[in-house]
DNA sequence: CATGAAACATACCAGTGGGTGTGTTTGCGT
DNA sequence: ACGCAAACACACCCACTGGTATGTTTCATG
């Protein structure tokens, strides 16, 4: 009960990523290890049908690693969020390459998205915590908000540039592909063939792109694109 | 142990859905009782999160009651879904009026299936469901397959009557139609608003249907909707 | 090499929740 | 009225799980 024990940096204050940025390697490791085992449970069975017992037998770690590094189960699932954010922050400056256009920078950066949902384990995982965790636990419609932002404001640059064509809101088109990437994941995943997301997400493109994008851009683009 | 107790039916062979149908007044109400507070909190906390002993505290029934009518939490949840399915089916029938052509029956029928989702808690209970359940017990990718099926049949209908600009695939459009629903409702559900569907939906139809349908069936269409 | 904190390991606890067994009421046929 | 099954009520069980308390190892630093 005594208050001598070191601050363990899951089991400090309320605040979601602490990161004290000061663990060793080998802390860094098995905390990474056990993130990856648990978004992957979380991605397979959900938030509550997860066991921490069950992510430790996977990840080799023990109660005492995971409660060094977070805080509660809860903790475990906001940081497993909190990493695919982080990981889509990152998404943007990998994209940005000279001489692409914002249309094209968006189809880039959508390409990534759905790659991540398929390969990466802390996207499946995290996507699937934002309809899992208790209401209160999850920042309220706080993620899909921001990737309607970001697709809004490549689309209202696109726009300005004289790419798109008239009558398009930059703000409705985002809500409808971000929607899209939403429902053909869930739908994947119902069905459990993650890997065909990329066919539709490509055919939502197809069927989307000549309603929004003008002539010259299309002519341009099914030239450059492969296939 | 002595099998000479009467068969419940709940409890009797594994088939999904036997529904005695000799089930007498009372029992349907107590049923229908259940099945409605389990998709309530079904809807609200998910499959795992949702506590027997919650939803029979709501619903006024007993344990006892529960086990009569259901075989396990598993088989309650698949009621609710089968009864959402139900109710879908129902739904045709309440759509078809004459006069009125295969595109503006699926505008119809989508109505109908938004307003549920907003309104009717089996159909939100049952969504929800169809992510939350265990892979096994769900009849994967079945449902939103059905989804898909039935709109491409009245997207087929609607292009051999030439409503339909060339080129338009009917099997394409529907899935992206299914899936922008289904996506939509994810992020209004995880923003906890959802009767923001209906106008994100269609915000959709917007978009779409310019881009599927002739200038003659988009004309008569702005006249005969109101506002 | 001593020392204290960081980084784990292990045993354990207490609440919870799905499921069951048995008793009790309701209703229907005769 | 009587019997019997349907339809429910209630008490109980126990496996499981998140969380904790405490002991042990690793590592940086002087």
């Amino acid at each position: 009960m005594s208050s001598t024990g070191p601050k363990r940096p899951g089991a400090g204050d309320s605040d979601a990523s602490a990161e004290p940025a000061a663990l060793q390697p080998r802390a860094r490791a098995t905390r990474l290890a056990i993130l990856t085992a648990a978004a992957e449970h979380f991605a397979r069975n959900g938030y509550h049908a997860t066991s921490l017992d069950s992510v430790l037998a996977d990840s080799g770690g023990t109660k005492g690693a995971l409660y060094f590094h977070f805080a509660s189960k809860e903790a475990l699932a906001r940081a497993v969020i909190a990493e695919m954010v982080q990981g889509w922050g990152d998404l943007r400056g990998h994209i940005s390459r000279p001489g692409l256009d914002p249309l094209a920078a968006l189809l880039a950066l959508v390409d990534e998205v759905v790659r991540g949902l398929i390969e990466d384990p802390i996207a499946r995982g995290g996507t699937r915590l934002l309809n899992d965790l208790p209401r209160r636990a999850r920042d309220v419609g706080g993620h899909y908000g921001r990737g309607e932002r970001d697709a809004a404001a490549l689309l209202g640059q696109a726009a300005q540039a004289g790419l798109l064509r008239d009558g398009i809101e930059p703000a409705l088109v985002a809500r409808q592909i971000v929607a899209l990437i939403a429902g053909h994941r869930q739908i994947c995943d119902a069905a459990a063939d993650r890997h065909s997301l990329r066919q539709r997400v490509d055919e939502a493109w197809t069927l989307l792109l000549p309603t929004i994008a003008t002539d010259a851009w299309l002519a341009t683009w099914r030239a450059a694109k492969p296939g």
